[in-house]
DNA sequence: AATCAAGTTTACGTGAACGTAAACATCCTT
DNA sequence: AAGGATGTTTACGTTCACGTAAACTTGATT
């Protein structure tokens, strides 16, 4: 099971496939804040999931700071003033119609690969159509 | 309808709210090759597809250098060797499984969104039910 | 006690993707 | 012909996201 609570930064860079140096920036940036034991850092699960939540965004092509502003859209999202809940909202839906476009993006470069694929396959099968034939003319 | 068939830097510039000097840096990168006129950059339709393929590629996090990749798979995906186009193919299918990535990780963006947005939603409820209460009362 | 792995801070280096500025050529208009 | 818009090359500057190296502390192991 998965009842790990405190994790070093090695294991999450092990993890994760970073390094510890990464996860050291991205504190500098304020995205994490772990706790302290003496001087070495402690991550709970709370800052693993912020982890995989950067990486993620990273995956997206996010920036670190936009990473930032949508934790600040989680953290933020059950408190604050009624103009800052109504300046969340309309930021929740601009992340919102960026991801769409996205989905856009890729539903349109699948297709591009689909014709890549196909040219490519069909070119395959010519060659290799041509070699059967090769073969039967040298018998 | 759309019959130009030729465009200048700054045409495209303005079209797909770019700088000039990106354009060129593209050219320098090898993702463009614009005829010439003298000096002059000429555009085709064909050159004008290649940046909306790039700029597409951008937005879903791919560096130039990726974006070239997939122009050779879609320029020589139907010529080549047999283990050129071998090759070509599982190069597609790794791009293909990098997008199927990028839609879990939306998936998963949209899903946080939604949380944020609710609880959002519902802070800004709450607090205008207590602004209503409050009115009562004064009444 | 010594050493060794793992962690730390500090600081400079790097590649990608442009921005910005200078100095110049071309063409069109007035 | 003088000016302005649009184009060009060349080259140095900048931001982001780390990489790399040095010099140090701390805790565990032999």
């Amino acid at each position: 099971m998965n009842t790990q609570t405190r994790y070093s930064i090695s294991d999450l860079a092990r993890e994760f496939d970073i390094t510890t140096r990464s996860i050291r920036f991205y504190e500098d940036q304020g995205l994490l804040s772990p706790e302290r034991r003496g001087q070495t850092r402690i991550y709970s699960r709370q800052d693993r999931v912020r982890l995989k939540l950067i990486l993620r965004g990273k995956r997206l092509g996010f920036s670190l700071t936009e990473c930032g502003e949508l934790f600040e859209l989680w953290d933020h999202s059950n408190s604050g003033s009624e103009l800052q809940l109504r300046l969340m909202l309309t930021r929740i839906t601009e992340k919102r119609q960026a991801l769409e476009q996205q989905l856009r993006d890729i539903a349109m470069m699948q297709q591009e690969l689909d014709g890549a694929e196909n040219r490519c396959s069909e070119a395959l099968n010519a060659l290799t159509a041509a070699q059967n034939a090769a073969k039967a003319t040298q018998k």
